[in-house]
DNA sequence: CAGTTTATGATAAAATCAATACATAAGTAT
DNA sequence: ATACTTATGTATTGATTTTATCATAAACTG
C-alpha cells in the first residue's frame, strides 16, 4: 500500500513493506482467534474473501513471520489442507498470578505455553504500587534470562484474587487486596512495561485455561475453585460472564448451608465459605485439637488419611454441592470443573458435590452434566492469563498496534531471510 | 436524490435491480441490528466503509424501500445527522405465545410493534401438531384481516412455557407440554407458514422485551417471572444465556426454602415453587378455607386486601428473594425485573425480595443493583418473540433470504413510485 | 497404477471500494 | 446575520478484490 513501485520493476528488493496491510491484519485476527489451525480453505470460508486474496494476504503475513505453516492433518479424500497458524515465537506474553502469599510470574509464547517462570514471596497487603514494581522487575529479569532473541513483549496478563472491573483493569470493591480498590494498575505499569495490560479475577482465568483444553469452544462451563475461599468462573460460548461489577461467580458468601451458626470472615453468618472454605476447615480441625493452619495443611491431612480431616472435607463437599446445585439450576452448564486446593484431595470433595447436585437438580439440567476435577496444574492461572492476553491483542481493534509492537526492530537489524 | 433519470437513459427502466447487492445487504444488517437509528456518519464509523460506499448502498436500500429516513435528532454543534432506520413497514412478523390455557398470537411490524392480535383457548396437552395448526390458521386469519397491503411475512416467533433447544427449535425434556418433547416444530410449520421459525422459552422472551426498553443494551439483567410457576431469563451484553440444554434460569425447583415440607408438583420437597408459585399460594389459601384456584385468583385476593393472601404473597416474596439472592451472587446482574402474575400485586412481593437480597448479598453485588417490577404488559411475550425474530432474520447469514422474501412480489405488480 | 477428489497457485479482466477534492446543507456560537 | 462546525452528496481516479480460467499438488479409490 505504501510504496508501490520503488524504481523499476523488480520490486523484489523488498516487497516486504514495513508493515502488513490492513487486510492482512484482518486475516491475522481470524487466524489468531480461531480455535485451531486454519487452512487456506477454512479461511476462505470463514472470512468470505476470495482464494486469491487469502493467498496474497497469507504471503504478506508469512513474510513478516507472523504466521507459520502448521501440521497438515485433515485429508478428506483429496489433497490434504495446508493449515497455517500464528507464529508462536513472534512474541512473548508476560503473566503474573498474585496469590495470598506469593506472586507467580512468567513468560509465555503467543500460544500461551510457559517458557520461563519464577515465584516470589510477598504480602498481599503491601501497597499495590510496590507489588506491581515487584512484578515488572521480575518480568524484566525473566526477559533478560531468556536472552535477547529479538522477541518483543506483546502484553501482560494479571491474575488477581479479587473482583475485577475488566474494562478499567481495576480491582472493584473491598477485598483481601486492601489498597487496590480502584488503583490505576495500567497507569502504574505504563512506564515500566509499555504493553497492553489485561487484568482479571483468578477464577475467571482458571476457567479460561480449562475451556482452552476442551474440544468444544462453545461449551457452557463453570470452574469452581475451592481453596482458602470459594469462587467460580462462568464461561458461555467462549465468553467469560463477568456481571455488572465483575462480581459474577462470587459465590463464597452465599448463605445456603444448613449450618447457619458458623461465623464467616466476611462478618456474616452461614456463608458457604465459613463451612467449606479451606480456612474454615482448618479452624474446625483446630477445634478438634488437630494442627492445621492453611488450606494446604488441610489437604495434607486428608492425604495422610486423617479421618477428621476427611470427614470435614466431605461435609464441605456437600456444602459446595449446594452451591453447585444453585449454579446448575441457574446456568444449566454442560460441565462443572472443581479446582483449588480442596479439590486436590481426590474424590472426597467431589463425591459430596455430586451427591447433592444429582439430588437437587432437575434431570434436564443434569442429564448431560459432567462434574470433574481440575487437573493439578500450578500454572493454570498463568496459562489463562496468557490466553486472555492473546485473545485481546489480536482483536480487530488491537491487531495493528500489536503487530507494530511485535515487528518493531529490537535494536539490531533483523535482515529478512 | 430520488429521481435520477426517470425515463430517458436506457438502462434507467429500472436501475433498481431485482435485488439489493451483497454489500447493501451487509449494510442492512448493521442498520437492522443496531440498537437505534443510525446516521450516515454512524454507519461509516461502525462499518469501516467509506462515505461514498455507504451512500451508494443506502440509496440501493432506499430504492427497495427496505429503509427509511428517521427523525433527525442529534446536533452536536453542526449540521444534524440524517439517520436512517429499517422500514418497519417492509414486512410483518408473526408471533404466538402459548400459555397454559390460551394461545395469544398476533402480527407485528418489523419494529416489533403489535398491529393486530387475537387469543384462543386451547389445551396445552393437546397434540403439538393440532396446536401449531391452530396457530398457523390464526396467523393466516390475521393476515387477511389486516388486508393484503403487500407486506410479506418475514418470520414467526413462538413463545413456549418450557425449556427450549434454541438451535433446533424444539422443546427439551419433559414439561407441562406433554408430547412436545423433540417434536419437529419447524418441520410441521414449514408447509403452512414457509418462513423462518424461532422458538424460545417464554421467560427469555420477556427478558428480551424488557431489555429492549432500556437504554443500555449491554446491561446484565435478569427477568424473573413469578406466576403459576417460577422461572427467569438471563441476559448479558444483549445475549440470552440459555445454558447447555436451554434450561438456564429454570429456578422454580431450587430447594432453598426454610420450609422443606411442602410438596412440589414436580414430586420433590421444598422447591421454591412449592411455596412461592401461584399454584402453591392458592393451595395454601384453600387450606385456610379461602376460595382460590389460579395465580390470578391469588392476585385478585391480594388486590382485595385479603390479609391471608397478602401474608402468603409476602412470604412468597421472601422465598423468591432467596432465589434472587442466589441469582445475584452467581450472576451479579445490574438489574432484576420481577414480572408475572404474582408481581402484579404491587409491592407485596417485591418488598420481600428486596429484604432478603440486601441482607444476603455482598455489597459489591448490590450497590448498583436495582430491583423493579415489570410493567403490566400482556403482550410483552409477543413483543419479545418479534424482537427475537427481527434479530435473527437480519443476521448476516439470513439477510439475503429475508430480503428476497420481503421483496418478492405478492402477486400484483407493485410499480415503483 | 490410473482416475478421482480436494487443496492450492498463478494470472488477467471485471467489478467494487476507497481516497480525494469539491460542493452544499443545516445546524450552533457570537 | 456571519462565521464556524458538522453532515452529507458527487465525481474522478487509483487501489483492492473478485471472478474466471488454467494449472498443479497430494492425498484417496478401486
Amino acid at each position: 500500500m505504501s510504496m508501490q513501485n520503488d524504481r523499476c520493476d523488480l520490486p523484489s528488493s523488498d516487497k516486504t513493506s514495513a508493515h502488513p496491510s490492513h487486510g492482512a491484519l484482518s486475516l491475522l485476527t481470524h487466524i489468531a482467534l480461531a480455535r485451531g489451525d486454519m487452512s487456506r480453505s477454512d479461511l476462505v470460508d470463514t472470512t468470505g474473501l476470495s482464494r486469491v486474496t487469502v493467498g496474497q494476504r497469507l504471503n504478506e503475513l508469512f513474510e513478516h513471520r507472523l504466521i507459520v505453516e502448521a501440521e497438515r492433518t485433515k485429508s478428506s479424500g483429496g489433497r490434504p489442507t495446508r493449515p497455517v497458524t500464528l507464529n508462536q515465537d513472534a512474541g512473548l506474553i508476560a503473566v503474573a498470578d498474585l496469590g495470598e502469599t506469593h506472586v507467580h510470574f512468567g513468560l509465555t509464547d503467543l500460544d500461551a505455553r510457559l517458557l520461563i517462570e519464577d515465584t516470589t514471596a510477598f504480602d498481599i497487603r503491601q501497597p499495590p504500587g510496590e507489588t506491581l514494581d515487584l512484578i515488572s522487575d521480575g518480568i524484566g529479569d525473566l526477559m533478560s534470562r531468556l536472552g535477547g532473541d529479538g522477541r518483543r513483549l506483546a502484553g501482560l496478563g494479571l491474575s488477581l484474587p479479587a473482583p475485577v472491573n475488566f474494562q478499567a483493569a481495576t480491582v472493584e470493591g473491598p477485598s483481601v487486596m486492601t489498597g487496590w480498590d480502584n488503583f490505576d494498575i495500567r497507569g502504574h505499569l505504563a512506564r515500566r512495561l509499555p504493553v497492553p495490560v489485561m487484568v482479571d479475577n483468578d477464577v475467571n482465568l482458571l476457567a479460561i485455561s480449562t475451556v482452552a483444553g476442551m474440544q468444544d469452544r462453545s461449551a457452557q462451563i463453570v470452574f469452581i475453585k475451592v481453596g482458602t475461599g470459594i469462587g467460580c468462573g462462568i464461561i458461555a460460548d467462549g465468553l467469560v460472564f463477568r456481571g455488572a461489577n465483575g462480581a459474577a461467580g462470587d459465590v463464597g458468601h452465599m448463605q445456603l448451608t444448613a449450618e447457619p451458626d458458623k461465623l464467616c470472615r466476611c462478618g456474616k453468618l452461614g456463608c458457604v465459605e465459613a463451612v467449606a472454605g479451606g480456612w474454615a476447615i482448618a479452624r474446625d480441625l483446630r477445634a478438634l485439637g488437630i494442627e492445621a493452619e492453611t488450606a494446604r495443611d488441610v489437604a495434607d491431612l486428608v492425604r495422610q488419611n486423617v479421618p477428621e480431616a476427611i470427614q470435614l472435607v466431605r461435609r464441605a463437599g456437600r456444602v459446595v454441592g449446594e452451591v453447585v446445585a444453585s449454579l446448575v439450576s441457574v446456568l444449566n452448564p454442560g460441565r462443572i470443573v472443581v479446582g483449588g486446593m480442596m479439590a486436590e484431595t481426590g474424590e472426597h470433595l467431589l463425591s459430596g458435590v455430586r451427591e447433592i447436585v444429582y439430588q437437587r437438580c432437575l434431570s434436564l439440567a443434569t442429564r448431560d452434566l459432567t462434574i470433574s476435577m481440575a487437573p493439578h496444574d500450578p500454572s493454570a492461572g498463568l496459562h489463562g492469563a496468557a490466553l486472555l492476553v492473546r485473545e485481546t491483542i489480536f482483536t480487530p481493534a488491537n491487531v495493528a498496534e500489536t503487530t507494530i509492537r511485535l515487528l518493531s526492530p529490537p535494536e539490531a537489524a533483523r535482515q529478512s531471510a
